[in-house]
DNA sequence: CCTGTTTTTACAAATTTTTTACAATTTGCC
DNA sequence: GGCAAATTGTAAAAAATTTGTAAAAACAGG
């Protein structure tokens, strides 16, 4: 059934709160400009490409760092903190741990409680 | 760009209150998302990548837990017991115990049959 | 050099996994 | 059926792993 192409076709991530615009590399949290050092947006925008997703720890690793191999360090937490930091009130919403695996960026407002892509299709409504 | 999210009915378990997405590696059951440990995934998955099979214990022990040789552990009953929790009121129809070889997953509803030898691809229920 | 950014360090906290110690169940055999 | 041996179920504790955090050190570009 589905096979669904990802949105990099997409020049922009937007909802309610945040939008982070690919193209110029900037990110706004309710209309504010968000000051980001270069890192904690290139981490926001993988996360936010792949929102819904999770994406596991190597993957931010390689494509952030540039780290192929597994590399002991704690610094992707340390952004993860600092980015958390910075999308004040909206953080634990926004980014999640995915303990043992990495983090998934969900949208504002999407309930964790129900899949947000899994399913083509919709079956049996409660028991 | 993002990551490689194609599903294929091939890449994963459905019947009609368990999905399980072996791309994403995510369980949801009646619509929402089962917060599944590693472990636990893995075991689920397993399992029901042989539905209708019987999957012994040093399989499991071996494909989940890299246990090669005969380990005497707890830990493969204490994980079933916590995915069976997790299963909810499905446990017992899900996840069968054989005793002294191993567990068995059903899909939900289908009665008990002989499955003709090789019949070992997930087949959903209904549709 | 400065200054802001990134990484490391060194623990703390959280979470998961395994073990332990019995209880309960199943099976084979008489 | 009744018993013993083997197997599985369970709760709780212990161990192991992973993530969070603050602060300091290292780094990079002007």
């Amino acid at each position: 059934m589905g096979l669904q192409t990802v949105t990099n076709s997409a020049y922009r991530y937007q909802d309610s709160h945040l939008e982070v615009d690919y193209v110029r590399k900037q990110a706004a949290l309710d209309s504010h400009r968000l000051i980001l050092t270069r890192k904690e947006y290139e981490l926001l925008a993988l996360l936010a490409e792949n929102a819904g997703e999770i994406v596991p720890r190597r993957i931010l690793l390689e494509r952030v760092w540039g780290y192929t191999n597994e590399i002991r360090t704690r610094t992707l937490d340390v952004h993860v903190r600092r980015l958390r930091k910075k999308l004040g009130s909206y953080s634990e919403q926004y980014i999640e741990t995915i303990f043992g695996i990495g983090y998934r960026f969900q949208p504002f407002r999407v309930s964790q409680r129900f899949s947000s892509g899994m399913g083509a299709s919709p079956l049996a409504v409660g028991a």
